[in-house]
DNA sequence: GGAAAATCTTTTGCCCCCGAACGACCTGCA
DNA sequence: TGCAGGTCGTTCGGGGGCAAAAGATTTTCC
């Protein structure tokens, strides 16, 4: 999905209207390209290996937690997908509804639940990984092997600088300026 | 949103399930690594800039597209913004409601219709604008000056990559097996 | 031993997201 | 001039996404 006018003239229009606006241009393009390639990204994969499974993103990834780990609690299936717990519950839905993943009751605590794959499922990754990682060499195919490593690292860095920074920054901005909370969640029971 | 587990011992799960399966590993982690620095990065800026104007990230991009081109055609606008048309139609309709955006018929062909920000629209980007900026800033500052550049380099040849030749792969894995499209979408009427 | 606090999963409400179908409109050609 | 074929925005169905509330269970502390 290319965007529909040149990057000239985008960047033309971008300095006509902040003209008299200081602007980190910078961090700016790097931000704005880094959600354009995940998108792309994740639209190149969602329509080539994954639509043979027809299979989501996240469904994929959280077979692929899964799969690695054989048997993992939920809540840290949550954490190593990167989406919330409740996303997680619909997902579960989905794919036990579909017979590629089983849920039981952790043994000693009744509050944990226990994940892990069918024989169909476990059967169903053999098979698709395979298929996965090539589209993801296909994706950065136009890079060097080390421009790969080097941007891989890079990403890690802006990861780990948002975990460990993060927090402390929108509290420090939270500070300043008091701002309500995101809309949406449940409402309190009448 | 750390991972629960420690990088190193995910590592050592993948290499014990994977085994026996050739992986290109680089590519994974890349493709993995970018996706989680995407979202976290946009978290962050929903949760900071963004929420003092009860803004969510999507929202925000289309007022920035709208903005920076005065008045523009919604099919570019969704382009622009990197969503599908009937996406926009939907975030539209929250942003007219709240006064933000503005839309009406193109003069000459009545299919088209125009955007653009109302004054309270106008005002709101003027002020949002430099918060969000200065958040897109912090994100990256764990990188050196170069490394920005390099970075937003790097994702922009993924991002043309995929536009040039991601269509011809898709179609080329399309003949080797036939795939089914992708579900939802609309009912044909009965 | 029992109530309060902590911890987990699920539910709920609001939003985003895509793609196919649809109706309104425009255009080219017979 | 009239209609077939294309384009546009909207609608609709199926899913994902979060935060807060709710319900179930375990732990802590008197």
């Amino acid at each position: 999905m290319p965007a529909h006018y040149p990057l000239s003239a985008t960047e033309e229009a971008v300095s006509r209207r902040l003209g008299s606006i200081p602007v980190n241009r910078e961090a700016l393009v790097a931000v704005s390209n880094l959600h354009r390639a995940a998108s792309a990204v994740r639209q190149h994969l969602e329509n080539s290996a994954l639509r043979a499974a027809d299979l989501t993103w996240s469904a994929f990834v959280v077979l692929w937690v899964v799969w690695i780990w054989e048997e993992i609690e939920t809540r840290h299936t949550a954490a190593e997908a990167g989406i919330s717990k409740g996303t997680l519950t619909g997902i579960i839905k989905t794919l036990e509804s579909r017979g590629l993943i089983e849920r039981r009751q952790h043994p000693d605590d009744r509050r944990l639940a226990l994940l892990r794959l069918t024989p169909e499922g476990l059967a169903l990754m053999e098979d698709l990984f395979p298929a996965f990682n090539a589209e993801e060499a296909f994706v950065v195919d136009s890079l060097g092997g080390e421009e790969v490593l080097h941007l891989a690292d890079t990403l890690r860095r802006i990861i780990t600088h948002l975990e460990e920074k993060g927090e402390v920054r929108r509290e420090s901005l939270r500070r300043d300026t008091p701002v309500p909370p995101r809309r949406g969640g449940r409402r309190r029971a009448t």
